[in-house]
DNA sequence: CCCGTTCCTGTGAATCCGCTGAGAATGAGT
DNA sequence: ACTCATTCTCAGCGGATTCACAGGAACGGG
């Protein structure tokens, strides 16, 4: 597998989602479940606190719109249970505002519904990598490295053989994604489902589009690294 | 992690944490505890005093407002426990000044609420600094510098490439956010979140305002340092 | 070699996002 | 009270970005 994060002890990284939207709990627990993680999830905050209390998450997703409590009453009985547990919120587009002031301050991060599922779990990699008490990153740090190309999950920098390339929000999700799966087929669909929000109801062929922006600006007058399966999907590797 | 202040020992720095607002006092303790260091709070002056004695802090954030016992007693009671120890004061704006006065004789500090996190935050780290006794800085003064860019936490006082620049308030709390986090994006809200205060209820587009401020400061004729990443947020760095 | 399928990419439109000027509101200093 | 500095709102501009569409290229099976 990918580079693996993995707790202190040695066992798999522990992650409780909180969200009372069944299908997106269910979408979000697949989504990290994939990354090798423990997820355990829960519907409303009293079942997060309880789950919180013997589960001992490294990392939780909490839905701010929940139907028995309020974000902010679930973040202070969950921090009751575990201070130092860094949190994602999930939080509607319109609501951004007002709610969330303070909720990021203590280095917890949140994203907008509706969103990427590669975005989450990148959010959530950054959280866990930063909080450094609970769980410990494994051969891991910000940098993805494919053959001469990188790409900072930090700095948002990208370069090829030592240049920078400049990248839009979306083609660098996409670079993100090819990227942490490298010599690895993924098809059209699976990009779909991981770089675009899942809402998208657009035609399929954005993705042949963004394959296609991100060939011009990184394989252009060098050994291409971004290859096409036919029929199948795409994969990215070293030159040769 | 950022430069990290240890105590003799070795442990993490320990603040106690003294309000009797919940959310307030759960705020600080993320953001301290998001400073990596050992957080314990209290919400009246008993519980202080008490915490005080057994926690044995390094440092104390204290509201002067307290229902049980007002600011100065439990002032002295802390002092009867911990002599040495320096205090973080958080009063209301129009508290009478010279009563502050009185508090803050010794060598200690205060914010007036609503306060911004990085104030807090750097008042604390101040008042530890200088207080030698308790704690000690390791890898840690008070000069923040990137590339040519430098910045006096003690002084405030800011210069690029030697030539000194004037900046507003707010624009020095937004600088040092920037340069405490060097070569990293940081989103505008993680930015409003720590640099203006907790009920800052205005438009987002402050800190695009800001920004816009400070590039016209520090990076007007000369390589720009601080760089906007489209979707994602802003980050400083050195030239190039 | 032919043909259907799949993929690539130019064009252009709609939208989004960030930048900045103008000026109101607030506060601090004299 | 007056002045100046500072903070912040608002609104418009302009460029960046996203995406649909469609024609053409590449591929592969027969």
């Amino acid at each position: 597998m990918r580079n693996q994060m993995l707790r202190p002890g040695g066992g798999p990284v522990r992650v409780l989602v909180v969200d009372d939207e069944a299908p997106l709990a269910e979408l979000l627990s697949m989504a990290l479940r994939y990354e090798g993680w423990d997820v355990r999830s829960a519907g409303d905050g009293a079942g997060a606190v309880r789950c919180a209390r013997e589960f001992r998450p490294d990392a939780v997703v909490l839905d701010v719109m929940l139907p028995d409590m309020d974000g902010l009453a679930v973040l202070g009985r969950l921090r009751g249970e575990l201070p130092d547990v860094p949190v994602l919120f999930l939080t509607a587009r319109d609501a951004v505002e007002d709610r969330i002031a303070g909720l990021t301050a203590g280095g917890d991060d949140y994203v907008t519904k509706p969103f990427s599922l590669e975005e989450v779990v990148a959010r959530l990699r950054g959280l866990i990598r930063r909080s450094g008490t609970a769980a410990v990153a494994v051969r891991d740090d910000s940098l993805l490295v494919v053959g001469d190309l990188t790409l900072d999950e930090d700095s948002h920098e990208v370069a090829r053989g030592g240049e920078g390339i400049h990248l839009t929000a979306t083609e660098f999700e996409l670079l993100r994604f090819l990227m942490r799966n490298p010599r690895r087929v993924l098809s059209k669909a699976q990009i779909l489902d991981r770089v675009w929000s899942y809402d998208f109801g657009g035609q399929a062929n954005v993705v042949e589009l963004y394959i296609s922006y991100l060939r011009r600006k990184i394989d252009t007058g060098r050994p291409p690294m971004i290859h096409t399966r036919r029929g199948a999907g795409y994969l990215i590797k070293p030159g040769g």
